[in-house]
DNA sequence: CCTTTTTGCTAGCTAAACTAGCAATGTCCT
DNA sequence: AGGACATTGCTAGTTTAGCTAGCAAAAAGG
């Protein structure tokens, strides 16, 4: 693999191999390209900006994750300080999304709680998008939905360092 | 499937069909997180903020359709007003990762191009990440991948309205 | 041909990010 | 145990990046 091929990723697959798994990566793409824009759709609806909803999101996915998400945690995720955290979950806090509780172990800390009204509103507007891609899975074997469920777990791995 | 059930997706799948694909959907938006917290990362890396590489992946991802991007385009994606898009691009323009091209049919309307700088520097950043992510692809069959890619495809169908 | 729509821009305003710095708490080291 | 150091989340003040309103030029449609 050249040098010019590793940093533009323009080159002509050599082996078929090389030809699948550049079309999953170019796929890949496209589909976070996708959610990008489903995420646009869902900010305009719930009118709410973008990195609010980004922690929302997050948050949901921590809790169904059973973790516990701290304002620090958020900070860190979108990649801002923890000046902005705060009135970000000032903005959220007061729109009833989420709320601050107490850290049970380390008393300078919080853990931020999503509201069963907030999640409830983003469900339901993730509702329609939920119906049609259950849709789409309907053309998927047991078997594939699972190598898929894998490959999505894999990549996640492979993307947290 | 109850009311309660679609709206908050906490119901106790019934089938192991239902349970597949909810396995799938939960698989999907905590992968959504991790390539949230990559684009965080480039974005760290490149000191840019979240909608000017926003911008930028959307580009890419179009050119590699063989489409062309305008900055009408680029507010719908991000949505914002075509206002805060132009000062993006102005941003992007001053910073040498975009020109303007005037569009060919339209006397209007601009295109947006990325340019070879800022197309290497993003895949440079991204060259790591995708390292470990192609890695991870070893232990997917041709098949499975095949199954991925189309996975990737449909969603993204799905998503589009 | 004339009206309406679309496109991308400027100007001025508001919202949301940043840096700096702080008190409270936790952690580590000797 | 005690002191140095790190971490957490906050406030205050500043800068950045979003918004609305409105415009000229070009395209589209009657």
């Amino acid at each position: 693999m050249s040098e010019v091929s590793t940093v533009t990723e323009r080159w002509v697959p050599q082996t078929p191999r090389e030809e699948i798994v550049l079309s999953t990566l170019t796929a890949m793409r496209a589909f976070s390209d996708a959610m990008d824009r489903m995420h646009t759709g869902i900010r305009g609806e719930m009118e709410m900006n973008a990195s609010d909803l980004a922690a929302l999101r997050m948050v949901i996915v921590r809790e169904q994750r059973g973790e516990w998400v701290s304002p620090h945690d958020i900070a860190v995720h979108l990649g801002i300080s923890t000046a902005s955290t705060t009135k970000l979950l000032d903005r959220l806090t007061e729109s009833g999304h989420v709320e601050r509780r107490p850290h049970p172990h380390d008393r300078r800390a919080r853990i931020v709680v999503i509201t069963d009204a907030a999640r409830a509103e983003f469900f339901r507007h993730f509702a329609q998008r939920m119906t049609r891609m259950r849709a789409a899975m309907d053309s998927f074997s047991d078997d594939e939905l699972g190598s898929i469920t894998r490959f999505f777990g894999e990549m996640g791995l492979a993307l947290q360092e």
